[in-house]
DNA sequence: GCCAACGTTGGC
DNA sequence: GCCAACGTTGGC
């Protein structure tokens, strides 16, 4: 189970209340950021590409690692079993969605923040009191083409100007976060277009 | 490797 | 509770 994205440790208290209090749209659509490509934390390999997912055993793994609040509340709070995800590779040569899987358990303490050796470990989170949690994700299918951020991002801003379906797309109105929401309308979408030609 | 954007921290 | 300094993310 190699943990996930870097996201460091910070002190809990504004962006808890901050992030808990906003009651919102449920979302049974989401978004997660994994880095397909090696790169080392405190000698660890960060890498965890929807590939290894599929490698994994019954194609299913836990989500450790996230060290967001915001992530940390959308995996304890709001994600159900069999909402779907868009797998997306980050941080790589070429960035975007690569496929599809979802959810099969729910929020539940993130052990990794208790082990010293771990590079999320985090001395602040009490296996009493945990602070952060994850979720566990399987495998479903490879997308029919790997839609590029670039395409997205093409989209995105002509959305903007045409008021379209991804106008508010988190992937970059929310850049940073590594587990996002995606509403019905944005997901059907994205959906639609791994049936067209790449236009980016 | 750079650095803009943005979240977090901590002094006041 | 403001906000400048700092650290991190992640595309380029």
């Amino acid at each position: 189970m190699p943990p996930k994205k870097k996201q460091k440790v910070s002190t809990d208290t504004e962006s808890t209340k901050k992030a808990t209090k906003k009651v919102s749209v449920s979302y049974s659509h989401w978004l997660m950021k994994s880095e397909p490509e090696s790169r080392f934390e405190n000698g660890v390999d960060m890498k965890f590409s929807i590939e290894d997912l599929q490698k994994c055993s019954n194609q299913t793994d836990c989500w450790d690692g996230v060290r967001n609040y915001q992530a940390r509340n959308f995996m304890r709070d709001q994600m159900k079993v069999g909402n779907k995800i868009f797998f997306y590779h980050s941080n790589c040569k070429v960035p975007g969605i690569a496929g599809i899987c979802q959810i099969v358990k729910e929020g539940y303490p993130d052990h990794t923040a208790f082990d010293k050796k771990d590079p999320h470990y985090d001395k602040l989170s009490d296996p009493k009191n945990p602070r952060w949690y994850m979720v566990d994700v399987k495998f479903e299918r490879m997308l029919k083409r790997f839609i590029p951020l670039s395409e997205l991002k093409a989209l995105y801003l002509k959305h903007k100007q045409s008021d379209g379906p991804l106008k508010n797309l988190a992937l970059f109105t929310a850049a940073r976060l590594s587990v996002q929401p995606i509403t019905s309308e944005e997901w059907n979408f994205i959906m639609e277009l791994e049936n067209k030609e790449s236009t980016a």
